[in-house]
DNA sequence: GTTCTAGAAC
DNA sequence: GTTCTAGAAC
């Protein structure tokens, strides 16, 4: 290979470091895949969530531009009351499901957010106890919730680093019966018994 | 948010 | 020796 081949093949095959997007803007790019939208209205996109922490696992989103719960303000009840109608037509959808709908009190992507996930919790990419106290514990926000703080106090406030992290070290519990698990893989194994 | 992996836990 | 967790990633 001559020098400048050498030269066109380094630059054609180095990814540019402007092309290079920051991981938490993940879902801005997901919204705009056709493969990860499940479906779409005026204001709001569900796409299917890129690492399911179950067998059923939709993030709600926004059209409009809003990072985080800690942008919300009582101007925004509208669009939530469409989040909640939103999470109704997912349940029809899926009628054979426990459903839950929430948010995670600190949110590590970019854009307003709403999960729908299934109870079973059952999936390979739910690897770590921060994974599931992020859905089993008060770090997720149930809607109802939200909207009621939303209504009553006009804001979401951000909870403190020592809560945070006294949530995810919460010890396992699991979320649909008392067995409290010593580790990761027997907790994965044992939420099989309530599926199966 | 995930990936990788050192070293803790067993 | 193997399994499992938890912290760095420039």
């Amino acid at each position: 290979m001559s020098k400048r081949a050498m030269k066109n093949y380094e630059t054609s095959q180095r990814p540019a470091k402007e092309s290079k997007k920051h991981w938490s803007l993940g879902l801005l790019e997901s919204m705009k895949d056709p493969d990860s939208i499940y479906k779409e209205t005026d204001r709001l996109v569900v796409i299917r969530d890129k690492y399911p922490k179950a067998r059923i696992h939709y993030l709600v989103l926004p059209k409009e531009e809003i990072s985080s719960i800690f942008k919300l303000n009582k101007t925004h009840l509208d669009l939530i009351d469409e989040l909640g109608s939103m999470y109704k037509s997912i349940k029809n959808d899926h009628t054979e499901s426990d459903l839950v709908a929430g948010f995670h009190a600190i949110p590590s992507m970019q854009r307003l957010h709403m999960h729908v996930i299934s109870k079973d919790m059952d999936s390979k990419c739910l690897k770590t106890k921060i994974h599931w106290n992020s859905f089993t514990t008060s770090f997720f926000i149930p809607f109802d919730d939200l909207l009621k703080k939303l209504e009553q106090d006009g804001c979401i406030e951000r909870i403190s680093n020592e809560t945070h992290k006294a949530l995810m070290s919460t010890p396992l519990k699991c979320n649909q019966c008392s067995f409290e698990p010593k580790n990761m893989p027997q907790l994965k194994q044992h939420l099989l018994s309530h599926v199966k």
